[in-house]
DNA sequence: ACAAAAGTGTTGAGAGTACACCCATGC
DNA sequence: GCATGGGTGTACTCTCAACACTTTTGT
């Protein structure tokens, strides 16, 4: 028992087991009316796939490493970021035990190239990874306790989606009413009354109207946006009064 | 850039920088009408407390090392226990980085000795360790960031004391309503309707009457305690339909 | 009998939910 | 003119919040 000296973890006298860190990021996105998740194949472990993430450094704060992790495998920068969990069970990765702290992340499709990930330096095949996006809803074949992760966040995403604006940050800068409810459906998995969205939305006096407006098929729609000085956490509903 | 073969952690390749890793725990308690923490003081640092905890061992659970700490530091099993969040700021630590991963405990007054931590092998002073009961609302002066932390830890706990069950955590086996709602008020720091509390409590069918009663001065109060199959979390106040 | 805490109902306001039709545009 | 998605209102139910007096016991 060397509990001694130990307490708060100062520096000077505790000499503990020094496990391995990663910084591993579960990046949300929309696109073609699908909630997708960016993974990434290592080439190793046969086929299976990845949360992107990696080994922290030395002075490097988790959020920058998760920070790094967006831009360097993902080419993103500048998106919504959040602590998840943190993973410790020794024996989650075979041989040696590694912790990973999991970040959520949720970028815009506009944030995002039509053809998947974003070019920019060092992302994709210039690093020699290959990252794709898979629907959260239907995943390859996953390493180590990466579904688990997965399903977790996912878990977490709908919970805040209900009294959080991160939903906000699945979307482009305007969007249709119409977008948003599509995409609080796809979140939730499963479908809304348009009247009372519409209404409930309105009356959280979360988004403005920008003026404009988007043709396509049938009557145009005006366009909103959401806004920043809004109040965007909403007190939960109590179980005990 | 080293991130090749970084993907996801796997051990072989990898070869990061290993920092210390520290398990901290806020353990919560009511007593004498108040919401207290445990703290212990390192004999370091001029007189600052620190939250328990200390560095994890090789091979060991992050939450095996919260309830080793609860065991050794506090004398203290069979607690109420989650993960709080994961502290790793470069500066947090003056020296090396050092990662706090950070849990939260509720304990009730009855698992504690009177006289403040219960008497187990290995807690108090037989380590070295002094430990006490401070309110969270009059803290000592406190070690490196722990300030923040049970700030941050105080803000989850009110959260989740309104739509999960973690208030039965703080209060015995059996209490009263009287007893059961003055813990709300405490931690709430806020003052509740007592009709409308009895009503909203006992509709949500999560506590049930033991039959017994207990005597004191005035009218003797029913017991209640906490029906572990009921369903403890409740949907969220949906911010949007 | 009195002090002290336990226990008990009603009412008005606001939010949630279910539900069906007309409107503006492109083709 | 018709197909397509955009946009709107009402009635019912349920939950929330405010509010004061009676009951049971110990002394």
């Amino acid at each position: 028992m060397d509990t001694k000296g130990a307490i708060g973890g100062t520096p000077g006298d505790a000499v503990g087991f020094r496990p391995l860190v990663t910084v591993d990021v579960v990046i949300f996105c929309l696109r073609d009316d699908d909630l997708k998740v960016l993974l990434a194949c290592p080439g190793l472990e046969g086929r299976a796939w990845a949360i992107p993430g990696g080994p922290i450094r030395r002075d490097e704060d988790l959020e920058a490493a998760a920070i790094r992790t967006l831009e360097e495998q993902a080419g993103l920068r500048d998106v919504y970021l959040e602590q998840l969990y943190t993973f410790g069970q020794p024996g989650r990765v075979p041989g040696e035990p590694v912790i990973a702290v999991v970040y959520l992340a949720a970028v815009s499709a506009a944030d995002v190239g039509p053809g998947g990930v974003a070019a920019a330096p060092g992302c994709g095949a210039e690093t020699g990874h290959r990252v794709r996006w898979w629907s959260i809803y239907d995943l390859p074949p996953l390493v180590l306790d990466h579904a688990d992760i997965l399903r977790y966040a996912l878990t977490r995403l709908r919970f805040k989606l209900e009294y959080t604006a991160v939903g906000f940050e699945l979307l482009p800068p305007t969007f249709t009413l119409s977008e948003l409810q599509k995409a609080y459906e796809i979140i939730l998995g499963e479908e809304l009354d348009k009247r009372n969205f519409r209404r409930k939305i309105l009356a959280a006096g979360i988004i403005e109207p920008t003026g404009g407006t988007r043709s396509g098929e049938g009557r145009p729609a005006q366009l909103y946006r959401y806004r920043e000085d809004a109040v965007a956490e909403v007190k939960a509903r109590r179980l005990f009064p």
